[in-house]
DNA sequence: CAGTATCCGATGCGATACTG
DNA sequence: CAGTATCGCATCGGATACTG
């Protein structure tokens, strides 16, 4: 385990040394922003990623002191968190974020999504508690794929899960989008209400869902970086 | 011109994928913390990358609009200067810097250090206005080099160069210390007085200089970050 | 001064298969 | 679930020499 410095006393250039290999940042991204612990989320989050560099990224990170890794608290398995100073990442991170969403938000391409990868992000950012109390099942029809193209999501007890398979239950609300609109909403460049009224994203179900779903559907953490939402 | 993407829309992916190759990032802090501006400031800054690496560097992120290329004021060769998009980068490279400086300045070894370019960051740092206001000259002796070894600062008008002869002009101060010394006194790790007393650094000259020198002799920008200095 | 040209070698990387 | 093992290719990176 050693790491290729770059001969220079620089601070900068010792930080470089350790984050900028491929993937690395879109680890500390999982740790940081996702709150990922363990090693099939980073895969889940990382869909390309080879597993044995994904494997060697986390000893690296390791021996960097930027995680570590421990049994987790059933004991049966392992979970990796961050350190003090893997937490301190947090400022160039989320810079890094800020960034890309305002100067290279436009580049957004169909290669660039994932249903998965995008449906895990909306589930995260779900605000339950704008939701109805009880149990509330949001389907996601992404009306342009064949294979991952229908998705539940069973919010209960401020709670939620997804599902790939119906889960039976009755549901209250289907949301019907191609996966690059849907994810153009959560990554803010398009509004929700926008995209309803513009036929991009459309809605089955319980009227009164519809009606608050821009106080129940989150964004992203940078939508609002989007150059669309300057204010100058 | 092809940019290896991440198959991902995170804006943090987005941002990986400009920045995280080899070298990129210290090419940027040039430009971001040191001003940088042209082809061969940035191999001074950086001695060991190859020419075509760098080369390659700057036609990215050109690419990426982060740079921009034209002929200097003088017209006969060529500058480089940071985009609005290029200055937005600097959150990032500062955060790295601080995160740099707090956790890996510990791992400063011989290896790190260059005397090239600690006397252009030094040089870079000097408060002049510290200074008399008539021709001052230091001269910085690294006593553990046999090549490099004498370097002479001219200080004059508010301007200081750097000179690796004698420039020919009384010298009104010598700094005597060894590279990593130096170096660990302007990354802020030593305080310079603490430097002195210890005697990893000791001067001869005017002896006013002297005692002012720990308001001329300016310190990285990260100095304050370094964990001997904390205060919780 | 500001890069090209060339070349080679390491190794990073990706793909796939497999395992306790 | 959480990784190893293997493998081969590509390409990145480094060294050196050279040029308008």
């Amino acid at each position: 385990m050693k790491i290729r410095g770059y001969g220079q006393y620089c601070p900068v250039a010792k930080t470089a040394a350790v984050v900028s290999g491929r993937w690395t940042l879109l680890i500390l991204r999982d740790f940081v922003l996702r709150g990922t612990r363990r090693y099939n989320e980073l895969k889940r989050g990382n869909p390309l990623i080879p597993p044995s560099v994904l494997a060697q990224r986390l000893k690296s990170l390791e021996y960097a002191k930027i995680i570590a890794r421990e049994r987790s608290a059933h004991g049966n398995t392992w979970e990796y968190h961050l350190t003090e100073a893997g937490e301190e990442l947090r400022p160039l991170i989320e810079a890094a974020g800020h960034w890309g969403q305002r100067w290279l938000g436009s580049t957004l391409t169909r290669n660039d999504v994932t249903p998965s990868v995008l449906m895990w992000d909306i589930k995260r950012k779900l605000r339950c508690n704008e939701l109805p109390p009880d149990r509330t099942v949001i389907c996601v029809e992404f009306t342009d794929l064949k294979r991952m193209r229908f998705w539940w999501l069973v919010v209960e007890e401020g709670n939620a899960d997804i599902c790939m398979e119906n889960p039976g239950h009755d549901v209250d609300i289907t949301i019907y989008a191609d996966l690059l609109s849907l994810t153009q909403v959560f990554l803010g460049s398009m509004s929700i209400s926008r995209a309803l009224s513009e036929g991009k994203v459309r809605t089955s179900g319980r009227r009164e869902l519809t009606k608050s779903i821009s106080r129940w559907f989150g964004v992203s953490m940078f939508a609002d970086d989007n150059p669309l939402n300057r204010t100058g």
